[in-house]
DNA sequence: GATGGCTTGATATTTTATTTCAATAAGGGC
DNA sequence: GCCCTTATTGAAATAAAATATCAAGCCATC
């Protein structure tokens, strides 16, 4: 878990705003359905699944059907507000959504929380691998397993 | 594609050369079946999904179900014979077998190619950027998307 | 208020992976 | 060799994750 003083409200609407505003600059549509999506997606630190989404989506109002919560993930990676992790199939916030990149994460193997890691000099040497392997670099994911600071004590 | 005079045929015999000799220190079970799945995850140096491997191990055969592949498959990485690319829900075999380790690949979006990365400089980086952050090392996927040399040209 | 493009709804299907229990085969101790 | 235990494979069903397709709705602009 995160720090049990992290006020996580404050987080979701942190994210929704930005989200917001990256939208209106960008001019795309930042819909009720993909507001509500990034909203349970940011519902937990922890890496969701799009049919935990769809569950959650689905409560209390009428059900919705996995291609609603597939297209709307699909806008929010592509805009860089929710990013795939691809060894758990799940989906989790982006921490800096003003910058696209890639994500590369560490993910606690306990409480299975996430952490993004936004450092720019593991990135450069990936890419510099990929290049000194003869391959132009696209993109790339990293994903560590490992136990939280937390989860350790 | 690799090198046109890549000697593919070789390269399956070296591995399962290599694979038996391996099981046969460890003490482990290198069943005709697992032989066979190994054989076919090498068929070709692209990665391979399960449900390929169930069709082709089918042909001319009884035919298997799902679990006879996955269980061969969740043996042969278990052994390091074999590594699960994440981000295409697909397998390849390991170039490195005598040494487990995680995989680090990269993969050409032409080709479909993918090259295994073996540099202890690019682990100990991914290592301490884990530690860096507070988290216990277990083991890490990086999956790099590119274009490889071949295909440049 | 018609047009065209993006967004969502709805249904069906595909792809990927696992659960469960039965049958068979392999190795260890006697 | 024969029994016992355990590992492996077979078989059927199901679960989990994702996509294809076409219809309906919304919205901006003319």
């Amino acid at each position: 878990m995160l720090n049990h003083k992290h006020d996580h409200d404050a987080c979701i609407e942190t994210a929704l705003e930005s989200a917001q505003k990256i939208c209106e600059e960008r001019e795309t549509r930042f819909t009720p359905l993909r507001q509500r999506v990034l909203e349970l997606v940011w519902s937990k630190h922890e890496p969701i699944t799009a049919y935990e989404v769809l569950e959650l989506l689905s409560k209390g109002q009428k059900k919705v059907a996995p291609p609603t919560v597939y297209r709307a993930l699909d806008f929010l990676i592509a805009e860089g507000f929710v990013h795939r992790i691809e060894s758990l199939n799940s989906f989790v916030g982006c921490s800096d959504p003003a910058h696209k990149h890639q994500g590369h994460f560490m993910i606690c193997t306990k409480c299975r929380n996430v952490t993004e890691m936004n450092e720019s000099s593991l990135h450069n040497v990936i890419e510099n691998a990929a290049k000194e392997n003869g391959y132009s670099y696209e993109n790339s994911i990293l994903e560590i397993a490992g136990v939280c600071e937390n989860c350790r004590n």
